[in-house]
DNA sequence: CGACGTGCCGTGAACATTCACGGCACCGTG
DNA sequence: CACGGTGCCGTGAATGTTCACGGCACGTCG
C-alpha cells in the first residue's frame, strides 16, 4: 500500500498522455487552457507530486548539494557559520543538507553520503577514519589542516591572533597569563587532550604562565566555573585567555559575581568574535574569527570540487585571518 | 566537459558489467575479492560517485526530506528549534534541507519545493501567498494557526502563559505593567502591526497598563533601548514583559547600566526560555516555550503527511504548552 | 558419467520523469 | 484542391541506478 501516484495515474485520470501532464504541471506551452485545468484538477484530486528524484535525474540541473555537519547548535559561533554558509550557498545555487553532530561519525556520514556532493564540517576525529567513512566523497575540513588526499580544509590562523593578543596585552601591562581550555574528548571518554590553541598560548606567553584550567563544559557556566577556579589557584593572574567567547561570557559574569574588577584586576579575552559579547558588562574583548570568510572560502572550495574531475585534484587549503576586537574586558 | 562518469564507465574501465560494479560499491555478495578491488580501484581512478537521484529513484526507500525555513540564525530560539528538529529528524530517518529566510518567500520555496516532501517554518506572510507558492506541497506553519487546506500548524499556547505570568506578577505585588513589543514588518516596510502577544498582554493587564514601546530591532540592544525608553516614558512601571528573551537580556543589561534594581523596582519577564537567560545578572525569568515539543509535534505531523494520501487530509493542528521559568528577574 | 549445487558474473526490466520529435486536425491562402 | 502553417497532443528515447533472474564454469557426489 502507499503506492506512489505517478504521472501516468494522473494522465489516465485526466484522459491525456504523460507529456500533457508535464506541460500542465510545468506551465509549458502547447496546451489548451481547458486541458491544463483538467489535468491540474486530476493531479490535485490524486495528490500527485512529481518525484524529485526522477525529475532531477533527467533534468540534471547540476543542483549541487552540500552536506554540513554542525558541531553544536548551542554555540552561536557554529550557528553563525551555518547561517553564512546557508546564505552563501543560496546565492550560488547550492542546496544545503544539515546534520547535527550527534551519534557516530559513520552514522552521520551514512545518512548524508548518498545525498550530497561535498561534505563540510568540523570533523575532529582521526583523518583516516574520516577518509574511510566517505570514500569518494570530497570533504572540506573546517579548522583542521588535513593531509590525506580528498580531504581539503579551511584553516583559521588563530596562532598569529593569539601571539598578537598576548603582545598587545603585554603592552597594556599584563604580566601573569592564565588560560581556560576546553575539554577535548577525542576518542576515549573524558580523556583530556590539550587543544592546539593551548599550545599556541603557552608558547606565546612563555614563562609568564600562571596556569591552565580545563573546563568541564564548553558552555557559559562551564567557562565561569573554570575561570573562578583559575583565579582561586593562581590569584596573581592578571590576564586570561578563554577558549571561546561563550566561556568568556561566563568568565565575565563570574568575575562580576566574585567582585573581581575587569579589566582592572584581570583582563579577559575570548575567541570567536561573537556579537553576544557586546551584551555583557564589560563588553568582551575577543580574537575575532572571520566566520563569513570561512563560509565563503569553504564554498569556493566546494565549487572547485564540483567542477573538477575529482580524480586528479590535490588537497586545497585556505586560511582565514583573525582580528582583534578590542571592547572593554581587556 | 563536465561529463558525468556513470556506472558504465567504471564497468568498462574495470572490464566487468554494471551489476558487478554495483556489487563492489555496495559491499554485496557474489563477487570475488580480487574483482571487487579492481572495480574499487577503477571507481577511485575515475572519481565515480553514484548519482543519488538515480539511486533513490530505484530503491525508493522513502527517504523523506523535510524543508526547514529558519526565521533567524541570530536568535537562539530559532536555532534551538532547528537543533531539535534536526536531531528528531535524524532519529526518524528524515533528511532535513535548510534554507535561511532571506529574500522573497517565493524564491525560497522555489529552491526547496523540488527537493522536499514537507515544508516547515515560521511563515509570517499571508496564507494565500504561501498556499499558492507551493501548490501540492504540504506545509506545517509554526506558531501561526492556518485555516486553508494543506496548511497545517503547530501553535504555541502563549496566551495562557501570559495570563499566568501576569497573575503571578500581581501576586508578587506588581500593579503597573508595561511591554516592549517587536516591530512586525509584515508586508510594507516599516509598517508596524501589533503582534498577537501584545494583544494578549493588553487584555491580561487590563487597566493596569502603563505603556507599550515598539523596539526598532529584534535584538539584545534593540530590547535594551526600548526598555530604557519605556521606563523613561512611564517611570511608574513595575513589571515589564519583553517580546522575547533576547530582547529581555538587553533589558536586564540596560537596567543594570541605568542603575535600576531588578526585580526590586522593576520586574522583567521574557518569552522563550533560553538557557542564555541564566548567564545574566539577575538570571532572567521567562515564559518558556517547549521547543523540543514543538519540533517533535512538527515531525509527527510531517510523518502523518508523508504516509497519507495527501488528497483527503484535513488540516492538522497541534499545540505546545508554555511553562513559567522563575529565575530572579521577576 | 550424469545430476546437482555453488561461486561468480552478465542481461532485461523497472523506477518516474523530461526531451525531442512526429502526427493529426484545422484553418487560411493561392 | 494542394500546400503550408499552427495549435494541440502523443510516442520513443534517455537519464543512472538497482532488482530479478538467468547463465556459465567448476567442483562434488551418487
Amino acid at each position: 500500500m502507499g503506492k506512489r501516484v505517478t504521472i501516468l495515474d494522473v494522465a489516465a485520470e485526466a484522459g491525456v498522455s504523460r507529456q500533457t501532464v508535464t506541460r500542465a504541471m510545468n506551465d509549458m506551452a502547447d496546451i489548451s487552457v481547458s486541458t491544463r485545468q483538467r489535468v491540474l484538477d486530476a493531479a490535485d484530486r490524486l495528490g500527485y507530486r512529481p518525484s524529485r528524484f526522477a525529475r532531477n535525474l533527467v533534468t540534471r540541473k547540476k543542483t549541487n548539494a552540500l552536506g554540513l555537519v554542525v558541531a553544536s547548535f548551542r554555540n552561536p559561533y557554529y550557528t553563525d557559520i551555518a547561517a553564512d554558509m546557508l546564505s552563501g550557498a543560496a546565492e550560488r545555487g547550492w542546496q544545503v543538507l544539515l546534520a547535527p553532530a550527534v551519534g557516530e561519525l559513520s552514522d552521520i556520514l551514512e545518512r548524508l553520503s548518498g545525498q550530497v556532493d561535498v561534505l563540510v564540517g568540523h570533523f575532529g576525529g582521526p583523518e583516516a577514519d574520516l577518509r574511510e567513512a566517505c570514500r569518494g566523497l570530497p570533504v572540506v575540513n573546517l579548522e583542521t589542516v588535513s593531509t590525506l588526499p580528498g580531504l581539503h580544509s579551511v584553516h583559521v590562523g588563530l596562532e598569529a591572533g593569539i601571539v598578537e593578543a598576548i603582545g598587545a596585552l603585554r603592552e597594556r601591562g599584563a604580566r601573569r597569563f592564565g588560560m581556560v581550555d576546553a575539554g577535548y574528548s577525542r576518542g576515549t571518554l573524558g580523556a583530556y587532550e590539550p587543544t592546539p590553541r593551548r599550545g599556541w598560548f603557552e608558547r606565546a606567553v612563555g614563562d609568564q604562565l600562571t596556569g591552565v584550567v580545563v573546563a568541564d563544559e564548553d558552555t557559559i557556566s562551564g567557562g565561569g566555573h573554570a575561570f573562578g577556579e583559575l583565579l582561586r589557584r593562581h590569584p596573581d593572574t592578571d590576564a586570561v585567555l578563554m577558549f571561546n567567547d561563550l566561556m568568556a561570557l561566563g568568565a565575565v559574569q563570574n568575575a562580576h559575581a566574585l567582585g573581581i574588577d575587569v579589566p582592572g584586576r584581570v583582563r579577559i579575552v575570548g575567541v570567536d568574535g561573537l556579537s553576544l559579547g557586546e551584551a555583557v558588562n564589560p563588553p568582551l574583548t575577543t580574537i575575532s574569527i572571520d566566520r563569513q570568510g570561512l563560509a565563503s572560502k569553504t564554498l569556493d572550495i566546494a565549487e572547485i570540487l564540483a567542477e573538477a574531475d575529482f580524480a586528479s585534484i590535490a588537497p586545497i587549503h585556505r586560511t582565514v585571518r583573525t582580528e582583534m576586537l578590542w571592547r572593554a574586558s581587556a
